[in-house]
DNA sequence: ACAATATCCTGCGAGC
DNA sequence: TGCTCGCAGGATATTG
């Protein structure tokens, strides 16, 4: 589930790989990532252009393209990116080697030959010069990709977030006026990403769970000393995270396919009917609006 | 202003 | 063995 150090991740792993890249095809079996076009559109819009930046907004990846464009991706939960020369990475490389015009030809990752079997979902294929191909491997296809002019990206509502918990903006000041004014259940504001941008699931229980508070609690109602710890375990988990590569329970990789490694310190994330490793109290799952929120009820109190 | 629910998707594991 | 079912959760739209 890419959340702010995933995406990160993702980001700094494509700088080092494809910047000066052209691209030159696309390839897709799901034309529904181009939400607000058809896939003639789509392609019109990116293929010529040359790749000329990498940048992360909140959960978003812009990719800064020739002629005042912008590629913008949202892995959203299963996604992700995986660059490769045809050299190295079977399945992908094949591709390659047919004939990428060929719009009907499955890529043969998806049989499953792959290695890493989470890998194995590539539903959308930028072809670059110099032998490369950018991948994006995405099972449950929840992924959006759109490309148009910089000024209409910028100003769209996919980009319309709140302050980037990594930023200098984010003082304790901004923190502590956003919680003042709204009484929204902490948990909830914390994933909201037109008021913070780039915090999900996992990473809202973790910050909860350091800060001794409980997930169900409005933002408002949070004494002034624990919103300075809640502040503050932002920004030492993300940036663990990031320095980690980020977390992958489940599907994430980065752009060589390698796993993220701060899954190893969770503290609460998925660890449903364990021992908490601070009281000995046992962590509990409950339901936020229809998302799960895992928390130890003996030591975060209301 | 806030909360809940359905929607988009598919793999996976549990239970029968 | 093979089926159904619930679960995973990022974001948005809709309804309360």
């Amino acid at each position: 589930m890419p959340e702010l150090p995933e995406v990160e991740t993702t980001v700094r792993g494509l700088r080092n790989k494809i910047i000066g890249r052209k691209i030159k095809g696309v390839w897709t079996d799901w034309p529904k990532y181009f939400k607000n076009s058809s896939k003639e559109e789509f392609k019109d819009c990116v293929i010529g252009e040359k790749i000329e930046g990498i940048e992360r907004k909140g959960k978003n990846i812009l990719f800064i393209l020739s002629k005042e464009k912008i590629l913008l991706v949202h892995m959203k939960m299963t996604g992700h990116f995986l660059v490769g020369k045809w050299e190295e990475r079977k399945g992908v490389d094949k591709v390659y080697n047919k004939k990428w015009e060929d719009e009907k030809w499955i890529p043969e990752s998806r049989t499953g030959k792959m290695m890493d079997p989470k890998n194995r979902f590539i539903r959308l294929i930028f072809y670059l010069n110099n032998n490369q191909m950018l991948a994006l491997s995405d099972m449950r296809r929840f992924a959006k990709v759109i490309c148009g002019a910089k000024e209409e990206i910028l100003n769209s509502r996919d980009l319309d977030l709140g302050v980037d918990p990594l930023s200098k903006d984010f003082s304790f000041e901004v923190f502590k006026n956003i919680l003042s004014n709204r009484r929204k259940r902490i948990k909830t504001l914390l994933m909201d990403q037109k008021i913070i941008s780039g915090i999900g699931n996992i990473y809202s229980d973790e910050v909860l769970w350091r800060a001794k508070i409980h997930p169900l609690t409005p933002s408002n109602e949070i004494k002034e000393d624990k919103v300075r710890v809640l502040h503050q375990e932002i920004i030492n988990i993300l940036r663990r995270a990031v320095k980690l590569g980020g977390t992958s329970t489940d599907d994430f990789r980065d752009p060589n396919g390698i796993k993220g490694r701060y899954g190893r310190e969770l503290d609460v994330y998925q660890k449903d009917g364990e021992k908490c490793k601070r009281c000995g109290g046992e962590i509990t799952r409950i339901k936020i609006g229809g998302r799960s929120a895992r928390f130890c009820p003996k030591c975060q109190k209301k």
